[in-house]
DNA sequence: CGATATTGCTCAGTATGCTGACGATCAGTA
DNA sequence: TACTGATCGTCAGCATACTGAGCAATATCG
């Protein structure tokens, strides 16, 4: 009988439980409360301003009926803006709140130190190399979820 | 400005959102329909017979509050039954049915198909380093969320 | 024994993620 | 131009996960 541990959907969830964990404790402990998810939205529409939900969503691979509620919740704490597209009707555009520049600078440190946790029991080289495997065989499973990662078609 | 692939938790997301996605999927087309976390509940309940929610949880790092809906449905699926304790009136035993035994028997291959295809961008070699890797961070870290990991006391 | 602390479980509330459906709009084509 | 199909956003519903609270029962200690 197979362990827990020989089975690697077992250990993406725990790993995963780990980050969130992590990352919550540290952003809090920085005077914030802002998700992973959330962070990562915010970062995004800062990097890309005027884009559409579809656009964020495939740029984070997030599905697109979540990016709603996440959306929902920034514009809600002040830190970003959705107003209609004047190109496309059903397209909202997405803006970041000067608001939430400050609390992406604020809250970066917070950030990065949630990584370095993450892979704390590593050394960098291991640390590295998890990080490659990760990709590979996420870049190779890419399409097996419904959000799947979409580079910007540049 | 770090991109998204240079972050293990974002890396931990997506991995584990391809997981659940595979998972559910060659489940599926197996003809059952049984979520990672049922799955892996029910198989420890079977290893386990008679334990209870609490124990359960720690042996499969759940939430104590999130194993009680995790239980609810296994109940209501009919492959798990959930009786009071003689020991302590508090806590509740767990037991597989014959249904759930049928089905952890019939599923198994689809889980292992699942597990293979998670991996099946990387090598045999990497697949065993992903791994191997996961587990240390994951130990590094077991402390880090709610819900630990906890062996048994044996 | 009795007061206190701890433990097992549940619940309410919030935040991802997903499936499937829908209305509104846009794009391509006959 | 009218039709068809695709796309953008949203919604309802379900399943994890978590925080924090609470009840009932057990354990511990003076």
């Amino acid at each position: 009988m197979k362990d827990n541990n020989d089975m690697p959907g077992h250990l993406a969830r725990r790993f995963q439980q780990i980050a969130v964990a992590v990352f919550l404790a540290e952003v809090a402990d920085a005077g914030f409360d802002l998700t992973p998810v959330q962070y990562a939205a915010l970062a995004t529409i800062k990097a890309n301003p005027g884009l559409d939900q579809v656009t964020l969503a495939g740029l984070i691979a997030y599905d697109r009926t979540t990016i709603t509620g996440v959306i929902d919740r920034l514009v809600q704490k002040g830190l970003a803006e959705r107003r209609a597209s004047s190109r496309d009707r059903r397209a909202r555009e997405l803006e970041i709140t000067d608001e939430g520049r400050r609390t992406l600078r604020k809250i970066t440190p917070a950030v990065e130190s949630a990584q370095r946790i993450l892979l704390r029991g590593l050394s960098t080289r291991e640390g590295e190399e998890l990080m490659r495997l990760l990709r590979k065989a996420i870049a190779a499973g890419n399409d097996l979820s419904r959000a799947p990662l979409r580079s910007p078609d540049v």
